[in-house]
DNA sequence: AGGGCAACCTGGGGGC
DNA sequence: TGCCCCCAGGTTGCCC
């Protein structure tokens, strides 16, 4: 279900309570879910056993927990959370889930769930490297910490900075997301960088929101939402859209991830960490994705859907007019 | 180099 | 009721 809203949301409910609390045991229930691990589930277990998770960190879609050793030093790795497109993380006391496929154990006998029915996403202890992606400005390593969102209820704890110049090898490639605080800021240079490289290349602007090597964090449903909100039609080429332009969507994006983490912030509670897909936020206003057929909010055109990228593009003929072709 | 696309999974829902 | 096809919010890796 997760794009940044959501899965900023599980960062911060889970920074409220999985921290600070050694792992007693790990059950891979499924080992497809820790299917990136080099050895597999008994090395994904053995290396979590005992440790604590330190920190709660975001960079777009991906989410990680650095890692305290039993013997209290800091691990260079993190247990490293991707959601894939069912992917949800639960704080519980026990009891059992049809899609539960890993179940980790803390010593006061809390239990930390990943349920995943289409298992997408995955678990992974991962090693925490410098960061390396220069990113806008080009300067290099360490310009830019990971996404310790500056919405969460934990930021200020988290933005510490004492995990920031650090990042999972396997994130290193995934850019800044919007809600950076380097990001966030609409007239902003790294802003101006990222619209720079937006418009770099032939390519329609939806393929480019998608980029997570671009700008990470936005999924199908943002990004049809920021362009709804910004009047563009989503296969617009970048390289001969007005700068100016390019920034307008990239502000939408931000708006409307922002408004939606409003909402779902409010959501969940603390036996959940995440409510269920579809309940609490997940009813969040959208104003074109899921609305095929039903009026446009804006001029009262029918929403159409049309396949893009092998998913589908939702949007309002009449107010994003697609280019000529 | 960069775009296009199938593959990876497990359902739920609609049509017949 | 059963079956079949389409749909689903993501990422990777291979082909061109």
């Amino acid at each position: 279900m997760p794009e940044l809203p959501e899965v900023e949301t599980i960062r911060a409910g889970a920074a409220t309570h999985v921290l600070d609390r050694p792992i007693a045991a790990v059950e891979v229930l499924r080992e497809r879910s820790v299917r990136r691990q080099g050895g597999g589930a008994a090395e994904f277990t053995a290396r979590l056993r005992g440790c604590t998770l330190t920190a709660a960190v975001r960079r777009g879609k991906f989410l990680w927990f650095p890692l305290r050793g039993p013997d209290g030093v800091a691990e260079d790795a993190a247990l490293l959370v991707h959601l894939g497109m069912s992917g949800q993380l639960r704080v519980m006391e026990g009891g059992s889930h049809p899609h539960l496929r890993v179940r980790i154990r803390f010593a006061d006998g809390g239990q930390f769930w990943f349920i995943d029915q289409r298992t997408f996403g995955y678990l992974w202890v991962a090693d925490l490297v410098p960061t390396l992606d220069g990113g806008p400005g080009g300067v290099g390593t360490l310009e830019y910490a990971p996404a310790v969102s500056d919405a969460g209820p934990l930021a200020q704890h988290n933005s510490a900075l004492e995990h920031a110049a650090l990042i999972p090898a396997p994130v290193a490639h995934i850019a800044p997301d919007l809600l950076d605080p380097r990001l966030a800021e609409p007239g902003g240079p790294q802003r101006r960088e990222l619209v720079r490289r937006m418009r770099r290349g032939r390519r329609g602007i939806k393929r480019a929101l998608l980029d997570q090597t671009l700008v990470s964090g936005i999924g199908n449903i943002y990004a049809d939402e920021a362009l709804w909100r910004s009047r563009v039609h989503y296969d617009r080429r970048t390289d001969v859209m007005p700068a100016a332009k390019a920034g307008a969507v990239l502000q939408s994006a931000r708006e409307v991830m922002v408004d939606a983490l409003a909402a779902g912030g409010t959501s969940f509670d603390s036996l959940y960490v995440h409510v269920n897909g579809d309940s609490g936020y997940f009813s969040r206003s959208l104003d074109v994705y899921g609305r095929e057929g039903e009026p446009c909010r804006r001029c009262g055109r029918p929403i159409v859907r049309e396949v893009f990228m092998n998913r589908s593009a939702a949007f309002c003929r009449n107010c994003q007019r697609p280019p000529r072709r």
